[in-house]
DNA sequence: GCATAATGTTTATATATCATAACTAGTTTT
DNA sequence: AAAACTAGTTATGATATATAAACATTATGC
């Protein structure tokens, strides 16, 4: 395993393990090549993946307000505005006035949205089975879903 | 599982499941969380997790090119000048010129650095210590380790 | 040997992310 | 009704990351 001292190929090796061995590392070299793989797989819809999972929580969740669907994703509410003014610049999310407080807005797909996020699911979807592949399977995939829950 | 229709606590719950239960958007989650406990664990030490890193590194492969450690890193030789600068600043690295080629600037700790590399490595080990504990002990954190470098 | 290409480092610059403070408007508490 | 609080917004600063261009040095093709 470790490189023997003096040997021809010393030069070119680096020792590294103690450095990269460690959880918080690795996981930001895992998540910096899963989020560029994400984006290219969302090139052509033009969505990143803090859009995305926007969207899909508020197809899920239709005339939640903002903040909440901000908190859930771990999105300032400060910086959740710029986002879905994006969205919505797009036609593909609507503000209207919460009936219960009128301070709130209630966030929905609009039609468009809606047609949007099936195509976007449906790229998710291929994304996910692509990491699937890669980690092993799908018993693979929970048991990383599992552990990482286990950090947060 | 999934939240009762018209049940009184429905108002409460989100469903999240779709959106979350992603490897992309855990793995973002779990990334921020543990870069948080990072920072907090080395306030202390004032140093950020890619510092940490390259000091590590640079401990491990003394004489090094600023290049290779960088890449090494996954940070892209502009970006690293800054940190090398701030490192040297507090005199804990230093440049010399490489033998084989003027060019290049070979990295070294002083022995400032070395000692405050100790000092690090230290806090490090109490972290992943904390980071195993919150996995479920060291085959969780094993598997974990396997698991994100198949996604790379 | 000399022109050209490539490499190592640095500077400058642009963009994205994330956090905080302060403001407006509406709501709740007392 | 005054005070305290909450939802959304704006502004701003820090950090991270990417690119392009400049400069010095080294390597390569002829």
């Amino acid at each position: 395993m470790s490189a023997v001292p003096g040997s021809v190929t010393d030069e070119a090796m680096l020792e590294t393990g103690s450095t990269t061995d460690i959880v918080g590392y690795r996981l930001r070299r895992a998540q910096l090549s899963v989020f560029q793989r994400f984006l290219a797989a969302f090139e052509a819809l033009d969505l990143r993946p803090a859009e995305y999972s926007a969207l899909a929580l508020i197809g899920d969740n239709p005339g939640r307000k903002q903040t909440e669907i901000a908190e859930i994703l771990g999105i300032k509410r400060a910086n959740f505005v710029a986002l879905i003014n994006g969205l919505e610049g797009r036609g593909l999310t609507e503000r209207r006035a919460a009936r219960e407080d009128r301070r709130a807005n209630a966030l929905y797909l609009t039609t468009d949205g809606a047609r949007f996020l099936e195509k976007a699911r449906a790229v998710q979807d291929d994304f996910e089975a692509d990491c699937i592949a890669r980690l092993g399977g799908p018993k693979a995939r929970d048991t990383l879903l599992d552990l990482l829950g286990r950090l947060c």
